[in-house]
DNA sequence: TATGAATGAGGTTTCATTCAT
DNA sequence: TATGAATGAAACCTCATTCAT
């Protein structure tokens, strides 16, 4: 009975919660889970106080939603698993990039400082993250690394037990972009590739 | 006229001061900035609510100048200049020794992960810590980095422009603590050393 | 679609509003701006603390308000211009007439002791009482003696340079009553005829 | 013991009480009894807050008393009773000049409208003010104005029952002064002199 | 479903008063 | 006597949550 000019209440419903999770996210990013008030989340939301009750138990809720949420595309995305041909190097630089570009000065950057600062609060948020990010995202890296160092890529054979080291760059970008991006910008893709360099040996110039 | 028994009135000042800020720390650490109560840090500091007030202008003030002293001790250490003699591998290492007994899984950690979690909400202390701290730190390690590639120890030229990749490990043990080590206790030492192991070649066994 | 017995929500919150203005004035008459507690106003009131912070910005706001509202049907009443015809006198007799039932022993002349006592504390109060309601009283008042000198009904001339002379008995009994009220009652229309004799010469007994 | 250069105990004591007396005047003129705080006092006295609780029971028991001290010298002024000879005007004039010269404008005009605004709060001040100011102006007044009756000067009879009419422009002026003094400054004197010509008959030109 | 006025627990801050020095 | 650090009750104000419409 739903025409395309007036959609069905289900996806009229569907839209307000996402309305909310936005306006939450942006509110949580910018004060934090106990500065945020429910009040300013409606009003961004342009809807009542009131309606976020409908769709979330409450504000831990609907913070602990969110960051699972907002993380799924940034899951499936780098969750990919690479495709066998190639060199391993050429694959870094790729997830280098996409993480550079997708991340670090973005939204999805804003969530991962979200979760770094009020993931030990919430100990449901560190599991989820560790068991559906980190712990697969460290597998993947690991499958690479000894990839690469069979064929003879890479000669440093502890990379292996942290690939943490790979993407550690990447980490201290998104952490240094919120806190002095301001005052003393960093380029963090010229940052990640002095790390593959140290990785791989020097690359020669094109 | 002080005795040993009877401490001055300004003794007694500075000690409650100090419990204060003890007080304070660890709740902040615990709660973060907004959900921290006054109450519980007066109560854990053994003094009445009002006392706080006799020694900082208000809860944000007591945050900051907190941040401040407590970073205070760290900087000395760390910015001591390294004797000229040695080689610079060696000096990276005494130094990850020292940063990971000292700061990765002890109050200086809290203090750094608190600062990476309000540290956008808080502009002063993040001008403050990359002022005292940060661009310090940059500008040793990059002194340091700099004579490992005159001495040829050091190939990755790149590193200079870089210094935050040395200790973008030491960084991500940090981060890591905080949020996973409890279910996944990370080896900061042996990270660090495979970090060093990439800059300077990987160390022939002992 | 309201019926009588289920009033609007309008209704009811402009009811609330003017309960919460009703026991505030009643507690500032009782004790003064600075130590009047909210509590008890909302105590009062009939409604929640935070009830009263949907009506009003904060106490301050709440104070000034009040002695607004309070204010404007004293201001109409009084500001009704005279009707042209019949003796100056006449008209003086009426107005304290008026003044005394209405002002000296009744809720508003709490009012008027509520200015005299926080009007220096509250310039924007002054101003608006001086503006709304001094002024156009003055005003009035000396459009009056004006025509009395006129007339030859008043011999002193001065008069019309001090219209405030006219009602200072008024005044006086205002806050006599305030003051001394219990243990001294004063009959303020008979002080204000006396008044009015020294003005217009003593009247013949009717 | 004492010498001129130290000043014996107690009379260093009466100072510190005459200090705190005149601070605490000013702070209660300025703010009001509640809004007041000791501390004030105390900095502006040069004394620590402890001082004040050895010189006065508590800040009520302080104003209580400031208020009674702060008027002694202004009863004793005014209650002087009048040479028998001269003209009943001339010594109205007389109390005229000196009411407006050492009340209207000045600390003494302050103390009467900290009076007026507290009053009603202090029943033990209102009471005293009315026994030992007002009834025996009362009755200084009354006693001028039967004198003024009997020898013809003053032609009103109903005067006598209500000697406030006379000094009531001297009231509204120091009301007025508090209010509206800083937007609209008022000539005391003048409009005094406008209520004796009410009294008199309009006095001719010198 | 959606609203938003109402609630009231709980937070920060103030300040009269005390008391060890 | 004089001090002023310390206390803690009590004030103002906020905001997550509820619920009648």
């Amino acid at each position: 009975m739903d025409t395309a000019v007036s959609p069905s209440r289900a996806a009229r419903a569907a839209g307000r919660r996402q309305a909310i999770i936005e306006a939450a996210l942006a509110e949580f990013v910018a004060r934090g889970f106990a500065a945020t008030r429910l009040d300013d989340v409606a009003k961004r939301a342009g809807v009542a106080k009131g309606t976020i009750y409908l769709h979330f138990e409450d504000k831990k809720a609907l913070f602990q939603e969110l960051i699972r949420t907002a993380l799924v595309p940034l899951i499936s995305r780098l969750a990919v698993p690479p495709p066998a041909g190639g060199s391993v190097r050429d694959k870094l630089e790729n997830f280098a990039q996409t993480f550079v570009e997708e991340v670090v000065a973005t939204r999805r950057g804003d969530i991962v400082r979200l979760i770094v600062a009020e993931g030990s609060r919430f100990p449901s948020i560190a599991d989820f993250y560790y068991r559906e990010v980190v712990s697969r995202g460290m597998a993947g890296m690991r499958a690479l690394i000894d990839r690469g160092i069979k064929s003879g890529e890479i000669r440093a054979q502890g990379l292996a037990d942290f690939p943490q080291i790979v993407i550690a760059p990447a980490i201290v970008a998104v952490i240094w972009h919120g806190l002095f991006g301001k005052r003393a910008p960093l380029d963090a893709s010229a940052m990640f590739r002095v790390q593959l360099d140290l990785i791989f040996g020097t690359r020669r110039a094109t």
